[in-house]
DNA sequence: CTCAGTGCAAAAGCTTTGCATAATA
DNA sequence: TATTATGCAAAGCTTTTGCACTGAG
């Protein structure tokens, strides 16, 4: 139909490039993230897909959302979440680097929100609480063993 | 008993401050995740617990980790966690502040990593892939309001 | 002795999976 | 037409909650 030719305009290239079919509710999901400026959940896209015109269940959403992150189409972030770790609270602000190799956890011990508030425009007037920085890539020892 | 006396030493004062009870459950907990380095989640605190002496169940682990955290006693980091937000993969490295009194998310346009690479002596020889920064606090308005 | 804290079991999310059906290429 | 992708329903995990009992103060 003709309000329907918007679609095809957002499907992914990267669908086609790497042989997968481009199905309504591929489309349909990637619009809905890419409107949703960065913080839906699954849920959250679920219900505005349903809002549409569009057939969806929540098991192709997730079916979904996983297959644009392997493609590296969406990104993961992480506000609120359950399913916690837990450390002792350290007297002074530091952060991680996780190694994806081997799983090392390497501790920072460095004030990185003082230099966020000193140098980044949008923090200036911001009164920051708290400060969670995690780096992921590999350690010294995992670089080499991936050559 | 006389192998019991280590329990005592780490038991908080923040708890006798607070009013609230020093139980078993409560200074084996804290031992144990002083004991794990910052990175367990409630499962394995559970399962250290069991294997110790002392009576305990799920529902406390997760009742005192939250009571810790109130009490700011331990931290919550965010790994690898279910229950995620997305985004449409940003070109540019960017990171978030997040609101504690509206909710709102500020986007931070800042190659953080680089700086991060350049100045934190242990990130030298780490190969960084991602980094995500997500600082709470309050925005200006919400610090107006707060008083 | 009191009432906060605990254990147990059941309930309540969120996410994943199996299988028959529908739709793309 | 040959598979891939979807919907539905059921299962799996993690986390939360109700209630009677236990134990710290």
């Amino acid at each position: 139909m003709g309000t329907e030719t918007g679609l095809q305009k957002i499907t992914p290239t990267a669908l086609n490039a790497a042989g997968l079919r481009v199905t309504t509710q591929r489309a349909l999901i990637l619009e809905i993230i890419r409107q949703g400026q960065g913080h839906l959940d699954a849920d959250e896209v679920y219900r505005r897909g349903r809002e549409k015109q569009t057939r969806l269940s929540l098991s192709t959403v997730y079916r979904t959302l996983e297959l644009f992150k392997k493609l590296g189409l969406v990104e993961e972030l992480h506000f609120d979440e359950t399913h916690h770790h837990y450390e002792v609270k350290p007297s002074a602000e530091h952060h991680h680097l996780v190694c994806l190799g081997c799983g090392k956890v390497i501790e920072l011990h460095y004030p990185l929100s003082r230099y966020v508030k000193r140098n980044v425009p949008e923090a200036k007037d911001f009164e920051i609480i708290d400060t969670e920085v995690r780096m992921t890539g590999y350690c010294s020892q995992c670089r080499q063993s991936r050559k």
